[in-house]
DNA sequence: TTTATAAATGTAAGCGCTTACATTTATATC
DNA sequence: GATATAAATGTAAGCGCTTACATTTATAAA
């Protein structure tokens, strides 16, 4: 691999002037510029990004930290993200935290030590004091689906909570009063808000829901099969179930279905987060819209702003979910048709 | 930040000393590595990765290029590669190429620049020479889904042919003769392959696929929908339908239910890949499994084994595609029900 | 103890760039 | 043409590590 060195040489400049013309951040005759462009070009020259980073301490790219590489959720945001920093030509290095505290550290430390000059952090397991310390270390970053009271301004956030409400509250709204939840882990601050919303909804309806109407699932669709399983053997009787995400809300469908229940006219479904496939289940699924992309968009926003004060646009800490109707919900059909088999 | 130079000055050790209890290549003394262990740990302090780069020519990263960074397909193989990765300490930088050539270029460059010690490949717009051009420049690389002749031993392929030809001999099996097809590009090498595997399928048992029942998709849901539609408008008449993924497929079903024609009794439809939600739809998606996974983790074995002699393993070049019947297919209703409304 | 040999540690060059500062060259002003 | 000023280019010191080689120290054999 030909070097700056090498340019300088054939094109008969020094160094600090091919790096010039690289960098154009400083005055360089159209003369001598493209004798060093001829001199690259010759040579097939790429500049070494690592180099390039160890001398000039920025290495123009922005770490971004997910818990998954896999899902419609994480694969949004990122997709969101990078497409941003890449108007920009900032290049994203992503990698993953897999939810578990010393994975996310470590994850945090790689993209540091990469020196990246931000980064967006996707993190649950991590402690609020962890990353208060890491904010005094001078590396910027954004964190996403999270709110650490003392870094409020960096935190951006769905309102969870909100969007839990407005999943109950549509349910409500249609006429149902028997309700079901399957949540995701209640140590996921998202997860907890969503049910923490619908809980308030149907408060405000006067409704109680059961402890033994709520089922703890982990977001995949799987729990959501054996959330309503479990459901059903504890001859449980609603006509409305909430799930914490689209995920196990299709799990909790396809489950239902094999049940010989009918959805939604025996049982009304909601999901949560809009993914892409949630328009092509069947029924098409309402549910709750994340607006992930336009999260990872701001997040790359805010990013660009505090590492290289660049990127425009207002900043926005909190996000409101929306309702999307479709067609897995719909009023409680009162005539008992003996939909629950004994 | 702490350096290795202040290190080596609180342990009273030289430079080289502390290096070496960081990658631990050389003999140190239990005592000196212990100094120098406990000076790290006063000082938090943390190697400057890039530094460490330059230095040695090595990163302990492997990049990764795929075309998108969302979607089931792309997910589970990022999945798979960084899982592997990480069991062998190996780092993952991942970027994106959007099938678009300039910009996979820019992709490639971007991981070499970042010296990265190998690379994955998934590329589509790129032209073989250039890949012949990039093979000898010592970065040793993977490709996937891709075959280049002269790098046959490097590339990593699904016999997508043959789950073409899957997918169509088992609804022959099931006595559909009049056929449909909704592929992907066909200037995707996958999703010509699948096309052919199909129509040889078809030509065995005597059917010539007509061209007014092939359309081409762009392996989105959205195409499945609209490819669905202009077949509907063209009034073929057809038992069954063949996507040239799942996602193509799941607005193809959408499509199909809208027009009222039961699927499977009335049509029976097959995806192809497998992706996670694809047991979720309604009916159950009939499709080939691509075993994605699988092929990450050989990806990232064959590079293991490539840039470190690490990762032990069988290699393998040529994954067989499976079927996977579920409910979206079935024998044709021969009793005509007048499904389709003229 | 002396000497040979191995083990532990140190020295210093260099990886490929950036950038403050110094120097040279061009341009404008009188 | 001389001088002041701005523009263009060059010089050289690092950035934080690794590593070949040199040196010192410990261990074993004589």
């Amino acid at each position: 691999m030909a070097t700056i060195y090498q340019v300088s040489e054939l094109a008969g400049v020094s160094l600090a002037t091919v790096s010039r013309v690289m960098n154009n951040n400083a005055k360089v005759s159209d003369k001598t510029r493209q004798k060093v462009l001829d001199a690259m070009e010759q040579l097939g020259y790429r500049p070494n990004a690592i180099a390039q980073s160890l001398a000039s301490n920025r290495s123009n790219s922005i770490g971004l930290l997910v818990s998954e590489l896999h899902g419609p959720f994480f694969g949004a945001m990122m997709s969101g993200i990078e497409k941003r920093l890449r108007k920009f030509n900032k290049h994203t290095i992503i990698t993953s935290g897999h939810s578990n505290e010393a994975q996310e550290k470590a994850g945090i430390e790689f993209l540091i030590g990469r020196k990246c000059d931000a980064l967006i952090l996707h993190v649950e397991a991590v402690s609020d004091e962890y990353l208060q310390e890491l904010a005094q270390k001078s590396i910027p970053f954004v964190l996403i689906n999270r709110l650490v009271p003392d870094l409020a301004e960096r935190c951006i956030n769905l309102d969870n909570e909100l969007g839990g409400y407005l999943a109950a509250k549509h349910l409500l709204d249609l006429g149902h009063k028997a309700f079901a939840m399957i949540s995701g882990p209640s140590w996921k601050k998202d997860a907890s808000d969503r049910a923490s919303g619908v809980k308030r909804a149907l408060l405000e309806a006067g409704i109680v829901l059961d402890e033994q109407c709520c089922i703890e699932g982990d977001f995949q669709q799987s729990s959501g099969v054996s959330g309503f399983d479990t459901l059903y053997q504890r001859k449980q009787r609603f006509t409305a179930l909430v799930c914490g995400n689209d995920e196990m809300a299709s799990g909790a469908m396809t489950a239902a279905r094999e049940k010989g229940l009918a959805v939604p006219q025996a049982l009304s479904i909601i999901g949560f987060d809009d993914v892409v496939y949630a328009a092509y289940l069947y029924p098409r699924l309402t549910t709750i819209d994340h607006r992930v992309l336009d999260i990872g968009e701001m997040a790359a926003t805010m990013v660009l702003h505090q590492a290289y004060d660049q990127g425009e646009g207002k900043h926005r800490n909190l996000f409101e979910p929306k309702l999307i109707v479709r067609d897995s919900t719909t009023a409680p059909n009162l005539i008992e048709t003996k939909p629950w088999q004994e």
